[in-house]
DNA sequence: TGTTAGCACTCCACAACAACGAGTGCTAAC
DNA sequence: GTTAGCACTCGTTGTTGTGGAGTGCTAACA
């Protein structure tokens, strides 16, 4: 119950610090909060406050002669209760994503870019990964005498192939057989309906084919389950130059680094996609991000779901005194363009 | 005709100043290279024909009272006449590359990966792209009521599919005639053989289904046609840190910003992917570079070609004071590794 | 009892200055 | 043609000192 420590007149002038230190960078003093609220308050009465405020953990001083930066736990106090939610629109984006669904991956390479643009952080998109994805359709065609192409549907569209090779032709009603049968027993099915009683059974039917059928079946589980290679795109990394407390070039090339090796990037995106409850917004301060690199940083991310179970995240990282009001703003904006996109497509058409 | 210009203790000299400016990136004075060479000579007498390299334009000064350093000219002089040229192996790239083809574009970030650990510089890979590539196979099939699925497979073996909207279902006679159709017209044809003539053809025989010939071809074309979007692969983007002359946060800000927009790498490719011709290895130093950020680099690029026509390029980027023979080294065994590697591939099975 | 003016103190930032040394060009002697 | 010697240049590094922003504390005040 964090609120509860503080008073009203502590809480104003914590506002006002945090505020000011967002804006400027720098550590800031007791004459400047004096001016810049409306307390009418001495600086030395703002000084034994502060004196206060410092002793609670909500602000630091850098050293002895120097102004009052805020804390992780200062930061922390103004996500959760003295930020004020904007409710713009960034209307543009949302048309522009709607328009161009089917290049996905160039969609996203464009928010992340817009996204970083628009607030000067560093950003990161993931691709919508598929959870409680189905198999919609599944078929099998003959290329020539040695290789028959295996082309895989799910529910969110997404279309992966392969390329099986074969001992000789294959005749046409043998095909259209080994169809009917991966049609049949696999369609409207989640990878973790797709048991072995079911693969027996395909393979069973399938005869001498059964081969084929586990490429497939291989396939398909490459398809469905993605954990492996989750799509990230990035963009902005250099913002991190335009902050002083991230650019000098240890820090800036550590975190410039894990944008790079974007796979470093999965485990904040990771627990927010399983987790079926969390829709919202996810703030980490400083040491609270899992990435070491990142604890001078703050991340916040946005799980944003395309269409049942159809899930991706957006992030963005920045100094801790980001512009947490924008960013917010931003992302929930984003969020809102994109939740429901594949159900809105249909309901057009 | 350079090398006339330089006689033989002149040409001493210049290589002593650049092997020595390669390893330490300090400014070399006098002193050092009387100790350094063979010659002994003492360093007034260096001096003196340092002079004259300097007014031949091999070397500069970067202040008065400092040492020389080597000019564009110098690097140049160096790569094409003084360096020599390793052949040493990189065998475990060749079998790393060789096992993993299928997943090209993983085995292609991995390369880059690895080149840029080997090396500490900046590198970029690019996919291979499929020039003079011919339609091997096209199969349309019925997924639902509403959608049919069209798959075109070349003969890199790219595959790509579009879901195509159509109103009612297709009957599986009209399909199989639409399969026949495209085959029939289309296989073994290159991009530029397609012409109005035959799509012309296409659509009569194809009567009220034309619009989805039309859908199918701008698949085709999106398929073959690659320019928009070369698929490039970069690693070790923040190696410019490690070399004072490029890490000044501006320079280097602009570098990773270019490494980052990947897409501003391609001019780098294009050329060389597309001049026939050329099968070797590119050096581009300082300003012969067309990329404006990379003057104060150096580039050093090599084009594959996994099979025929199938070309990608690989690319290391670092300061003008680049290992070139290392570098050189590298480009070459990986080249070696990689060219031809499907017609091997098709050789072992 | 809470607020404020005043003051001594701290410590960083920055500029000025000096000392150093690596390297040069030039001259004169070999 | 080569080299020793020397005066000179200029960037680098370390020192020193000054200014200012900000603090904590004390004492006076409402």
């Amino acid at each position: 119950m964090d609120e509860f420590e503080l008073d009203e007149r502590k809480t104003k002038i914590l506002d006002a610090i945090i505020r000011n230190y967002l804006e400027t960078g720098e550590p800031v003093g007791s004459r400047t909060i004096s001016k810049y609220t409306d307390l009418n308050l001495s600086s030395a009465t703002i000084r034994n406050e502060m004196a206060d405020l410092e002793e609670q953990g909500y602000i630091l001083q850098p050293h002895t002669s120097a102004g009052r930066i805020p804390s992780d736990k200062g930061y922390r106090f103004y996500v959760d209760h003295l930020m004020e939610e904007k409710n713009r629109e960034v209307s543009e984006m949302k048309n522009f994503v709607i328009e161009h669904t089917e290049k996905m991956d160039q969609v996203l390479q464009q928010v992340a870019k817009i996204l970083a643009a628009n607030t000067n952080y560093a950003t990161m998109v993931t691709a919508p990964t598929y959870h409680k994805n189905k198999v919609k359709f599944i078929q099998l065609s003959n290329m020539n005498e040695e290789q028959i192409l295996a082309t895989i549907v799910t529910e969110g569209n997404l279309v992966k192939n392969k390329i099986i090779p074969v001992n000789g032709e294959i005749d046409n009603e043998t095909m259209l057989k080994l169809n009917f049968l991966l049609n049949a027993n696999l369609n409207g099915l989640a990878l973790q309906e797709i048991n072995l009683g079911t693969i027996a059974k395909l393979k069973e039917q399938a005869g001498i084919h059964s081969a084929i059928i586990s490429d497939v079946l291989d396939t398909v589980a490459e398809t469905m389950g993605q954990e492996d290679d989750i799509r990230i795109y990035t963009s902005g990394a250099t913002n991190f130059f335009k902050y002083p407390e991230l650019s000098d070039s240890e820090k800036a090339s550590e975190l410039i680094s894990t944008f790079e090796e974007k796979q470093q990037l999965a485990s904040l995106v990771t627990e927010n996609l399983l987790d079926e409850e969390n829709t919202g917004i996810q703030v980490y301060i400083g040491n609270e991000s899992p990435i070491q690199t990142m604890r001078d940083c703050s991340v916040v991310t946005a799980t944003y779901e395309l269409g049942e179970g159809v899930r991706g995240t957006i992030g963005i990282v920045g100094p801790k005194r980001m512009d947490y009001e924008k960013v917010m703003d931003n992302l929930k904006t984003l969020k809102n363009s994109l939740d429901g996109i594949l159900d809105k497509k249909k309901e057009e058409t």
